[in-house]
DNA sequence: CGCCAGAATTAGCCATGGCTAAGTCTTGAT
DNA sequence: ATCAAGACTTAGCCATGGCTAATTCTGGCG
């Protein structure tokens, strides 16, 4: 912590709070949110690509595209990064095909999505808040929490 | 949805699913998400910057890069950033001030960032992953969803 | 068969948010 | 009063993830 270059007028009286959260925890706290943001477009996007196959027999960019509500060039670069990390398969001009790799990814996100879902369906949201409060927070939900949130349910 | 360059050894049955979440509410969905995600660092900040002015009586760029875990270039180019939006007021070599609009929004995140947190201690977990998961969460709570916390909370 | 609408790709733009390296300013200590 | 440490800034790099415009390919239809 620093203590030069104040103004005198500019000082204020330390407050004492209460809520002191150790320097290092709360940056790693930081840096585990941006870590959960640089892979969230791989968990939406195999998630999303696994589920349009159930759903319709293929997944295609366009459709990608629809419901991630984005450009279908913005589908074509990441989808490229997807390919490079090995998550999906793809021929030109063809539909996408998740890897063995992409498949779990996909289970994994899906269970957890579900998850969040149920319980804040539990909480009394409607269905389409639910839904799209979800889509944020899937990603920030530690084990511990994912836990609790089926603790928090099966006690209903 | 496309019908079109489906090789038929490719093709899956459409199983039917049970969710069909509507496209048009899911790209909404996500485009809240992406709208989120481009607020968050202002609004990281602003709480920061006034838990530090209340606890050490200052903001300096040192002490906000070492709590968000950055390097110093990276706090000035944010907060360069939220100067331009009228969030902050700044003389070079010297601490961050908010402006009322800073303070305004700054009171707000604290205060949703305080429920999100309490909601999850209210649910068995310990404060630092409370702490650490709720940091990324406050960002993707609606406001029903919030409302719901704190009416899960009451219910105790 | 050949056309052409639309799906997919490519090229290239911009903003954001990390970083390092290097320079500038301030301040407490000598 | 000086000066060195460290706080701050600047310049410039890179990756990500949006976009438009323009091009290329595919497949269904006349
Ligand atoms: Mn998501
Ligand atoms: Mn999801
Ligand atoms: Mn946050
Ligand atoms: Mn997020």
């Amino acid at each position: 912590m620093s203590d030069k270059q104040l103004t005198v007028d500019e000082r204020h009286e330390p407050s004492d709070c209460a809520e002191t959260p150790k320097v290092e925890t709360q940056a790693e706290g930081f840096q585990a949110v941006r870590d959960a943001h640089r892979s969230e477009i791989a968990e939406d996007y195999v998630e999303l690509i696994q589920e349009l196959i159930e759903r319709s027999g293929e997944a295609r960019p366009v459709d990608i595209a629809e419901r991630m509500g984005v450009r279908q060039p913005t589908v074509a670069k990441n989808l490229a990064r997807l390919q490079k990390e090995g998550l999906i398969r793809r021929e030109r001009y063809r539909s996408i095909f998740p890897t063995d790799a992409g498949r779990a990814l996909a289970e994994i996100c899906r269970e957890r999505h579900q998850i969040v879902v149920a319980f804040l369906l539990s909480l009394g949201l409607d269905r389409e808040t639910a839904e799209q409060d979800a889509d944020g927070i899937e990603h920030h939900v530690s084990d511990q929490t994912l836990a609790a949130f089926k603790r928090a349910m099966g006690e209903s």
